[in-house]
DNA sequence: TACGTATATACGTATATGGGTATATGCTAT
DNA sequence: ATAGCATATACCCATATACGTATATACGTA
């Protein structure tokens, strides 16, 4: 499957189209995108390795965070995603995600949260 | 599901990929594209069904013939489409399907030729 | 009407995918 | 060393997907 194939089969989870917004607008680590996200930690890390196995995004580990960034040469690609985040008032989901990445301190250190609420 | 997303789903199959590419150069009946792309008809009939399902695309009836053409009205995904069509050489196998529409007339009234093949 | 071509769809099957739960690993601090 | 948090992964299961083959439907023509 070509390049421009393969990325469309990552953006076409709604899990990893969010994740993928994110980072294109911030590098983050996994515990900050179970918050913004309110998803489980399993769940978010296994569309990321999805996304690290593809060659999608990179991560570095910064003490106990694992930290990830977007790793996208295709020109095309990127220009679709720029394009994207330029209109993010047309997608709501995104742009509520996007609104958390302001006060993202908030969910480091809040990693397991949404298993807390679950009680 | 957003729109977004559904699109990037059809796009995640290689089949259905080329089928975007080549319908967004010019609009095919079902046994063209069998030619250009060298399927059976059923399996490009289901792909055709499924884009007509999610609204990509719409077809009409010309005698004996159903021609499909691209309907898309999200100007992002559009950009996109058209983005990819404007640098074809970067995908080999994209390009090729795309020269064979030059002479699209072969493929007509050839609709199971490739099941011929096989004797 | 009967036949041939074009197209759509039903059916069965193999495989892929996503998700939850449990668990393993790695880092930090006590 | 032990505990606690962050992250990754294994395992299981339900569902979705793609494909081939066979068949149904629609249209045109003899």
């Amino acid at each position: 499957m070509n390049q421009l194939t393969e990325f469309f089969k990552i953006l076409s989870d709604e899990t990893r189209f969010r994740i993928v917004m994110l980072l294109a607008q911030k590098e983050l680590c996994v515990c900050e995108m179970c918050g913004v996200l309110e998803l489980s930690q399993p769940k978010v890390s296994k569309h990321l390795a999805k996304l690290r196995d593809k060659g999608f995004v990179i991560d570095k580990r910064k003490e106990q965070f694992v930290f990830y960034s977007l790793c996208i040469d295709d020109d095309i690609i990127m220009d679709l995603i720029n394009d994207i985040i330029s209109n993010l008032e047309r997608y709501p989901e995104l742009k509520i995600d996007s609104e958390r990445l302001v006060d993202i301190k908030i969910y480091l250190h809040q990693c397991n949260v949404s298993d807390i609420k679950t009680f």
